[in-house]
DNA sequence: TTTACAAAGTGTCACACTTACACTTTGCGA
DNA sequence: TCGCAAAGTGTAAGTGTGACACTTTGTAAA
């Protein structure tokens, strides 16, 4: 610390910069995707990826910070959005391509910067991402083709994952991510991209119903090449009746 | 934000300081307390309690600071110690009596502060809470007694409190709360204090014993006027097994 | 029109876990 | 030795879980 001299250098130290960082996870019926950043200074450097961020403004709460991102970026409101947490070690900005890019685009690049980090489940057919006053270009990439991303980022997005996983477990998920009305395959596919394996189809199928989370339209799939399948919409007062007591299905 | 004038004071707003906030339980083998600063600024003051915490360093990660604040406080280290998140609404420090309290203590008490909330399980009988270079005097008060604590410490308390009873559904809970040795029913009684409603003691005894997370010792109780219980231990392997894996009981 | 395809949809059985419930045992102290 | 107070113990009914394979149905191609 008394490696600084300044007193405005040292400013910086003593008050570090807060910035919100979000993991916006989206479904396409098939695939967990995430909504990542591509970050390039020059066209020659090597494309590397980011969540969407931004430092919070001048009195804005966290949570709003958070919104705003989310809505620059997708142009969705009041969406399920929740906190992962805080990430703020002191080495989270040091890798050397970060700090070409922060020196690049950011006021005060040496700032220490610590993060809170949110996790968000959206319909990824809703919209298209968008060019934001933060981001120029932002992508779908399939959960499990993301290898490396810039800063602490991959962090963040195993600790939203882990967070989303345990959250199934206890209370729905879903409304956010699906369209309003799917299939029970499509529902069986996105807790098994979630948990991360397969599930017995009919097992699925019995706990859904006996939950009565969801319940069944009049509409059918039309022009599928084989038997259609019925569509089913959420059941919305089962479903925040689970969201506010959770499954309940514990060992006490 | 164009209240403000002059830039130094714009950069006061500019700048959060971060700190940590911690909420420690302990377990008295009969109530759940939490270990909470009596805060004065003169003997005419009504008492106000505050849950321990710090600015933190200049350089000093956010863990590292709530260790810290732990330390001085209890002498404990390398304990159990998880982040509840942060908490950074621009008006947690709004109300008068906090206002006034920072006026007196703090260099620059207008700033805005976004505090990283922790929460910790101790044993409360190893040791007496001590004063501190943040606290004059630090008491355990049971968790039902509190009803009222400074800046937004009510919200942080409730969020830790929700965060443990999640926990205590899926991990072991104790190694850190309880003594090296106790009986099944000091065992039970945390798991009460902690869930908030009673157990069957048999449906409860058998359930630990399948886990296999104790083991029984020789030992046993002795001058109580009743019948003298058993002590048992965590059977550590299981226990980290268990903390490692979770009771995967779920509905999938 | 027939046929092949591909995913939807359906039932049962064994097993494990949960819940509810009441009496006996034991050491101490009066 | 008697009373107390908490420890300790078993069972039966019900409910949820996990494993498992075949039939149905609309489309599209032959």
């Amino acid at each position: 610390m008394s490696l600084h001299n300044m007193s405005s250098k040292n400013n910086l130290e003593l008050n570090p910069r807060i910035s919100v960082d979000c993991v916006i996870f989206g479904f396409d019926l098939n695939q967990l995707k995430v909504l990542v950043i591509e970050r390039s200074i020059s066209d020659s450097d090597k494309q590397i990826l980011t969540l969407p961020g931004d430092l919070i403004y001048e009195g804005e709460n966290l949570d709003i910070a958070a919104d705003r991102v989310l809505f620059e970026l997708t142009g969705l409101q009041t969406i399920f959005l929740e906190q992962v947490g805080a990430f703020g070690d002191t080495d989270r900005l040091n890798k050397e391509a970060d700090k070409k890019w922060l020196r690049a685009v950011r006021e005060e690049p040496e700032a220490r910067v610590i993060t809170i980090a949110y996790f968000s489940l959206v319909n990824i057919h809703e919209y298209a991402p968008q060019a934001s006053s933060f981001a120029k270009s932002a992508a779908w990439i399939p959960l499990n083709e993301i290898d490396e991303l810039a800063f602490d980022h991959s962090d963040i997005l195993q600790t939203a994952l882990k967070k989303l996983k345990n959250k199934i477990r206890i209370q729905p998920v879903g409304f956010n991510l699906l369209p309003e009305k799917f299939t029970l395959s499509q529902l069986q596919k996105l807790y098994e991209a979630i948990l991360g394996r397969e599930l017995d189809k009919r097992n699925f199928r019995r706990k859904m119903l006996k939950l009565q989370l969801v319940e069944m339209l009049e509409e059918r799939q039309e022009k599928v090449p084989h038997k259609p399948s019925q569509y089913f919409k959420f059941n919305e007062t089962n479903y925040n009746k689970l969201i506010e007591n959770g499954f309940d299905n514990f060992g006490f």
